[in-house]
DNA sequence: CCTATTTCAGAAAACGTTTTCTCACAGCGA
DNA sequence: TCGCTGTGAGAAAACGTTTTCTGAAATAGG
């Protein structure tokens, strides 16, 4: 029949019979190099226009051994941190001709290396966000993964480039705001346990326990999503806080609906604080005081770092902390009483 | 040097030889064809196992023709509704052993026919979704692109699966729920002109008028960001609207801060709706009133036409219509006088 | 015990490119 | 005129798999 035919795909050797010429000429035609009769050059160009030839990526990359892609795996897509990151690594990867294949784990820590592992076989280097796995685990995992750029957590593992954000410093910056404010009963809504950035939050408030003595500290489970912040609001009247750290500003922004639906004021009776400066923590009511993260550039950088691997990857691998910047808002204001 | 010899990855080939077998038995024993002896088997797994070995997906897409991984071609990724559709297609697609490449096309309309082929090329299927491109542009690129589901934008090729919003009806039912409330003079913050689905929302408006000849609506330009929203309250104002439809929650979002900003009551001397229901519409202050769209599922249906498509493609193209529902909250109020 | 059939491993072709290699031919200097 | 060099086109190998094809051995049946 003729859908057989009809249904085959047209390839380079279709478009160099019509020619006339070998596939080696069709392909340096295509490929723009310049060492090739011009008038073979016209021919091969209006054959391949009329049968409307498109190269086969597949093809090509089995040839050239690189695939033009690489993976961005990411705990969450739901979470705007993440969206942030993946945006910012996709706009900065297509200037340079590259695209990305996205993986999403959906916080099953489990998931993450069997993804990451596909994700490096497709693509030519992979870009590891957030990992909840364990350290053993990614230790395990990381040779096997590169080139490989590692976001949001960092590792023994010196020779895979890491950009991390310094959340134990920003945690404390935002506590200190708080005190400065006369607060000295805190509360911090603490995140996923297998997240390291909340680990990171942990240390820093205990380093801040140190500094301040006379701050009251309590540490509530929580999470990492806007119903979490919802439903913590008991808990934090309970502890008696009037300041409340929550673990980024979805946390906050769950925490400050569910304040305002029992009539509490903020920050009249409990000040709350964010993290992220996601783009809608400036439009809360009130807009929201928090930590902000440059997620859309850390996402650039990762590409970049991304670049400099598949480059030649004899270069020194980088590891670069962000630090994040307290925006104050008006979620937060002196302690009542 | 040792070099050129450690950095080669290993290949069937190597497993083979050290199994001692030929490369079609490694690709039966990998793939769990049965009809290989025992012994053979237990001998490639151990020396897959001690290879390190992990298939080239490349070079299986090639044999295979297929490449297991379909495209996702949005206007922008910093959108929440295409951030939901996105990881909608994204999760069902993993549910079938399918990833997803991105493409983000920076709301450039030129871009998007670009970045559509080479997905197309890269992948085994595309979905389009909202394209800027105008009609005569889709309906030739619609046959290079098969095989392909088009979101958010009808097409008069009956051949491609569509899904589409009902958004004409969804703007009607919520100048109605303004109309229930007294209001008089309405608003339209109008969205991106090339979006498809912004006409739809002012062919539903026309349809509107001719349904209440008593109600006065000005259409304002606007946009699709939060600062469109934002910038718009002078326009909004000079119009002497008591009620405004944003084009959708973002701008409504930048209008209720913009408001806000001014001491300007919401709903007390003016009502506020949206359009899409995004996470936050329901956080912000007071409560956005806008129409829902089950956009996950949107993205969750996309990849099931795709499977569909893919699986033999010769069953009817479907073209779905989901209808937008009215979220009646504290944004709208009575018509203040 | 011999043939017909089945089973299963290996050889080789196929997938669609790029690139190296080979070779013919033209131009040039001696 | 002869050979040498340079140019550029075609043949063929390479990329890493899967799968068809081939053929040998084993098994079953008479």
């Amino acid at each position: 029949m003729a859908r057989k035919a009809a249904n085959r795909r047209v390839g380079i050797t279709d478009v160099a019979q019509r020619a006339g010429v070998s596939l080696a000429s069709v392909s340096r035609v295509m490929n723009g190099n310049f060492s090739v009769d011009p008038e073979i050059a016209a021919r091969v160009r209006t054959a391949a226009a009329e049968l409307n030839y498109q190269p086969n990526a597949v093809g090509r990359s089995l040839a050239l051994g690189k695939t033009d892609t690489i993976g961005v795996v990411v705990p969450d897509l739901a979470n705007p941190t993440f969206q942030g990151m993946l945006r910012g690594v996709s706009r900065a990867a297509a200037q340079d001709g590259y695209r990305v294949l996205i993986a999403d784990s959906s916080e099953v820590s489990s998931e993450e290396s069997i993804l990451a592992g596909e994700a490096r076989r497709r693509c030519d280097g992979v870009v590891l966000c957030a990992p909840r796995m364990n350290e053993a685990e990614l230790e395990a995992l990381l040779p096997s993964l590169r080139p490989l750029v590692l976001v949001n957590r960092s590792t023994a593992d010196t020779q895979t480039p890491s950009l991390v954000v310094d959340y134990g410093q920003g945690v404390q910056d935002l506590a200190a705001h708080l005190v400065e404010f006369g607060h000295t009963k805190l509360a911090f809504l603490e995140g996923p346990e297998r997240s390291a950035s909340n680990q990171a939050r942990l240390q820093g408030l205990e380093k801040f326990r140190v500094d301040h003595p006379e701050v009251e500290l309590s540490i509530l489970p929580a999470g990492s999503s806007f119903e979490a912040g919802h439903g913590s609001v008991d808990g934090v009247l309970e502890s008696g806080a009037t300041g409340v750290l929550a673990f980024n500003d979805l946390v906050a922004m769950g925490l400050l609906s569910g304040l305002h639906e029992r009539g509490i004021d903020v920050p009249g009776e409990i000040s709350v604080t964010g993290f992220d400066d996601i783009p809608f923590a400036n439009y809360t009511t009130p807009p929201l005081t928090t930590a902000a993260v440059p997620i859309n550039d850390i996402g650039e950088q990762a590409w970049h770092e991304m670049r400099r691997l598949l480059g030649d990857g004899d270069l020194e691998p980088s590891h670069t902390t962000f630090q994040p910047e307290v925006r104050r808002r008006g979620s937060t204001g002196p302690a009542a009483g």
